[in-house]
DNA sequence: CAGAATCCAGCACGATACTG
DNA sequence: CAGTATCGTGCTGGATTCTG
């Protein structure tokens, strides 16, 4: 089988599976795109009653770096009241299969 | 779609995503369950091969949160010198699809 | 060989107040 | 409404030494 540790161009170790761990790993991510991919796009404070516990500094946080690494698209609408809208990226799409697998194995081994 | 936040027992929230995220969240867990789903058994040296980096602190202490998961298995032979062999369990076998999808991911997104 | 025991640093995460 | 800006804090993870 594979072996999920690998060298990079710098002759530096790298291993794929903690490469998707930097990428969401943490506390937040993976719900956040969990929502965008099964909800649909939805507003800032729509997340927030979505993941009930976090806070603004979290979920803006979390929201900044998911974009930053093109996983989700953020859409402002320049109007009064501020109306932004947060959706899943095709990148994003990408980890429907994982995002699956971590959904049904939870609901599985639940007791 | 099924929404991954439920209510328990007890009339609590939770989330079957982080409920797999607790099990088997942070930076080691994934890595040390590839080894055993995909390179079998190994003595505890022989892990930290494979993990570089890891500290003895965090080997051990991952190996005993996975043994009491029951994801893992611990065989202690009484020899001298020690000798130590962990395995994957049944259980541990069913987070092979996650697994794999953890490492297709990142390879596929390497850039 | 396979850990246990300490001690410690950094940062992930949180609480709260403020703002265009 | 959709965020910043501060200010904490605890826990995850690391370095090192000791042991059966």
């Amino acid at each position: 089988m594979t072996d999920p540790i690998e060298v990079d161009e710098n002759g530096k170790l790298k291993c794929s599976i903690e490469y998707t761990l930097n990428k969401v790993g943490g506390k937040w991510k993976l719900v956040i795109l969990w929502h965008l991919a099964y909800d649909g796009k939805q507003r800032y404070n729509e997340m927030r009653r979505l993941l009930p516990g976090i806070t603004h500094k979290m979920l803006s946080q979390q929201l900044k770096e998911l974009e930053g690494e093109g996983l989700i698209v953020r859409k402002q609408y320049n109007e009064v009241p501020p109306k932004v809208e947060y959706s899943i990226s095709e990148k994003g799409l990408t980890l429907k299969p994982l995002l699956e697998e971590m959904h049904r194995w939870g609901k599985e081994q639940w007791d």
